[in-house]
DNA sequence: TATTGTTATACTCTATAACTATA
DNA sequence: TATAGTTATAGAGTATAACAATA
């Protein structure tokens, strides 16, 4: 018998006394909470040049592509095109992309002048906020984070 | 000179040509996508059990503790108050928990015995949820994950 | 006065369905 | 037929403000 504590088996969870959140061993909760704090975070910056994450993200990624769809974004972004639209709908009303015909169905998504200059703004952000996050992981880990990561979803 | 491609420099992501996501090089938006994709399925597996993620957190965290208040776990999840009273009374109302008051003010979020027989259910389901999270990580940087994320947040 | 708990409300993200137009 | 794009809508998560009751 290993357990003789009397108290009920909670199922290998640490015991109630002395550990504040007996969850923080699980690994996809820490990772919820992990991305919840540095999306947070991230957002609160980003909110000098008034963008959402996902919105910065459009930008990143359309940066040196004059070819690349609404669609397309999507797929790499994993946002669905419904979504998509009112998404790139303020970009463009906000002109910091504009819609170039490719041909009559589909439109390519570029940065305007205007949208190259708020993009160096959030590079400047990003490239912080990345470090900061990093700087954060002991260095012993820092190496194992992004290669643990992409193999979650990559 | 570094650069000799003749392509404008763009903050050290990598090339348009031949990479579909530059940003998976970023510690953020790996664990963004990562934590999102994580999410999803766990989502998925605990409808099974007609659960979202928040509300299993809840029932894990409560067990073997008889006088943990809404306010207390709500620190606990990081969950406004605001948000706690909803979420507590959906689980009040399928019968999975009860609300027992400590004081005049105070109440604790206790699990009935159907809230009990659930959480055998919920450990079933995150148990070989976290397993598997942990097995697509590649053995070199398993043990770094849960160490790394943590030092995000806590 | 501070804390607990609640209601109302709003914004973001995400998801499906239905539709138009073009390849 | 399949794809690109849009609109409408709904379910979650999360945020603030305002409030009542009690410590």
């Amino acid at each position: 018998m290993a357990d003789t504590s009397g108290k009920p088996d909670n199922g290998s969870l640490p015991a109630p006394d002395g550990e504040p959140d007996p969850l923080a061993i699980l690994p996809g909760y820490t990772l919820r909470r992990a991305a919840n704090a540095m999306m947070a975070e991230l957002g609160t910056l980003l909110s000098e040049v008034d963008l959402r994450v996902s919105e910065a993200s459009i930008l990143l990624l359309i940066d040196g592509r004059d070819t690349m769809t609404s669609s397309q974004i999507g797929t790499a972004l994993d946002i669905r095109s419904a979504n998509m639209a009112p998404l790139i709908g303020r970009l463009v009303t906000r002109g910091l992309v504009e819609r170039v015909p490719l041909d009559g169905k589909s439109m390519a998504i570029i940065l305007t002048v205007e949208g190259e200059a708020t993009l160096h703004e959030v590079r400047r952000i990003t490239q912080t906020f990345e470090q900061d996050l990093l700087q954060r992981i002991p260095t012993e880990h820092r190496d194992h984070f992004v290669p643990a990561l992409n193999a979650l979803w990559r």
